[in-house]
DNA sequence: GTTCACAAAAAAATCGATTATTAGACAATA
DNA sequence: TATTGTCTAATAATCGATTTTTTTGTGAAC
C-alpha cells in the first residue's frame, strides 16, 4: 500500500522533502522574488491556505526564515517582512565587495583544472539563459549557481555560508529595482570576462572585476529602495 | 483574574517572552556551553521535558537554531548536534580574525568618546568578573560584553551579525576544552591592553593585537577537538 | 554467514482545536 | 479635545492527538 516516493528511491538521497521544507523553499523564493511587500505583515492563516499546508510545518519554516534573515519575528504579533532602505543595500553591498574577493583569491589557490572546466559550464550555461529572457526564473537559477562555482573552491565553508546568505539579500533588492538595459548588457558581459580571468590566472585583474561587478548590480538594486524627495 | 505578566509592566517591553524563544535561548546557551555531546542525536521528547515545554514552541526553537548553525537538521530523522572537527574550527578562527579586525578598523573610523567610556566600563566589569571565577557564567556574559562593546561602533549591522555567529559557534569550542592558566592569564591581560589602545587610537597595535588575542583563544579551543592518533 | 522481507516499535512530522495576546473601536472621564 | 480604560474581534501561540516515516528486530531464503 505503501508507495516509495521518488525522493527516496534516488541514490544518496537521505533527503526525505517535509512539508515545513518545502513550505521555506517556496517562501524563501518568493521573498526574494519580491512577491510580498516590503514591510508587509503576513497573514498566516492566508499563507496557510496560498500553500496548502498545516500550521506547524508552515510555522517552522518561518522560524527558519526569520533566524536566515529574510523575516522579522516579533514575538506575539508575528512574521513581517524586512523593510527596503538604502542604508541596509549599501551594507550588504559592500561586503559582498569584500567577502566575494576574499573568497576569489583563496579559490585561485586552491582552484584546479576541474574548477575551470565547472566555471565554463556555468558561464556556457548562463549565457544561454541571457538569450532567453522570458525564463526569469531559469535565468536567476543559472546566475546563481555560476556565482556560486567562481568561488566553491575557496575552502570556507562558513565564508560561502555568509556570502550565500549576503546574496540573497542583496537579490531581494535587485529583483525589485526597476531594469537598466545598458548595465543589464554590461553585466552579463562581465560573466564571460570573469570566466577567462580565471582560466588566464590573472587574480588581481578578476577580483577588481569581481568588484566592479558587485558595484555595477548595487547601482541597478539601489532602484528598489524609496526615494524620498528632499 | 489576568494577572500581568512582569515583563509586560517593565518599559519598553513589546518583547513579551514566547515559549519558542525562552526555550530557544535556553537551548542556545545548553549548545554553547557544551552540555550536549557532539555529534549527539537529540530527543525531541527528552528535550520536552527537560525544559518544560510543549511540542510546537520546542520544534520551532529547533528550527531556528539550525538555521542559525547551531544545530544540524536532516528530514525526517530529528536534529544533532553539529560534531567538533579541527578544520572548521580554523574555519571559524581564520574568518573571525578578517571579520573583527576589519570591523575593528572601522569602529575606530566612527567611534567617539562616548565608544571609549562604554568599552572603559565593559573593561572594568570583565576585570572584576576575572577575579570570581567560580562564577563562570557571570564572566561570560562579562567577556561577550566587552568583545561586542569593542566593535559596537562598526557601522555595519550585518557584519557585526556574522561576528556573532562566528563567536557562538567558536565558543562551542573553547568552552568544552580544558584550561590552561598561562595563556588564560595572557587572554585577561589581553583586554586591558585592546581597551588601552583604544583609547590612545593606536589603530594598527589593536588589531594585531586582536588578531592575536583571538589566535590564542584558538589554541585553546583546538583541546575541544579529538585527537586521533596516528 | 549474509541478505532480504516483513512486522513491530520508536520517533518525527503534522493536524485540529484551544488558549493567550494584541489591536481597534467605543465609551467614560478629566 | 485629549486621555484613559474597557470590551471585542482578530490573530498569534500552544497543546494534545493523529498520521507518517524511519528504525529496529525477527526469521526465512539463499
Amino acid at each position: 500500500m505503501t508507495i516509495p516516493k521518488a525522493a527516496e528511491t534516488m541514490p544518496g538521497a537521505g533527503t526525505g522533502e517535509t512539508a515545513a521544507s518545502q513550505v521555506f523553499d517556496a517562501l524563501k523564493r518568493d521573498l526574494i522574488s519580491g512577491r510580498f511587500a516590503a514591510g508587509e505583515k503576513l497573514a498566516i492563516s492566508t499563507l496557510k491556505h496560498h500553500y496548502a499546508v498545516g500550521l506547524s510545518p508552515l510555522r517552522e519554516a518561518l522560524n527558519r526564515l526569520a533566524a536566515y534573515g529574510l523575516l522579522e519575528q516579533h514575538n506575539q504579533r508575528g512574521f513581517r517582512v524586512p523593510p527596503l532602505a538604502a542604508e541596509e543595500l549599501e551594507d550588504i553591498a559592500r561586503l559582498r565587495m569584500r567577502f566575494e574577493c576574499m573568497a576569489l583569491s583563496q579559490a585561485f589557490e586552491a582552484g584546479d583544472a576541474e574548477w575551470e572546466s565547472q566555471l565554463l559550464a556555468a558561464q556556457h550555461r548562463l549565457l544561454k539563459a541571457d538569450e532567453e529572457p522570458q525564463d526569469l526564473e531559469h535565468w536567476e537559477q543559472a546566475h546563481l549557481r555560476f556565482h556560486r562555482t567562481l568561488l566553491a573552491p575557496c575552502g570556507s565553508p562558513w565564508l560561502l555560508r555568509f556570502i550565500g546568505q549576503l546574496h540573497d539579500q542583496f537579490d531581494r533588492y535587485r529583483r525589485l529595482a526597476p531594469g537598466d538595459t545598458v548595465i543589464r548588457t554590461r553585466l552579463d558581459a562581465q560573466h564571460g570576462e570573469l570566466a577567462q580571468l580565471v582560466l588566464n590566472r590573472r587574480i588581481q585583474d578578476a577580483s577588481d572585476l569581481l568588484e566592479e561587478h558587485i558595484r555595477l548590480s548595487w547601482e541597478i538594486a539601489r532602484g528598489a529602495c524609496v526615494d524620498r524627495p528632499g
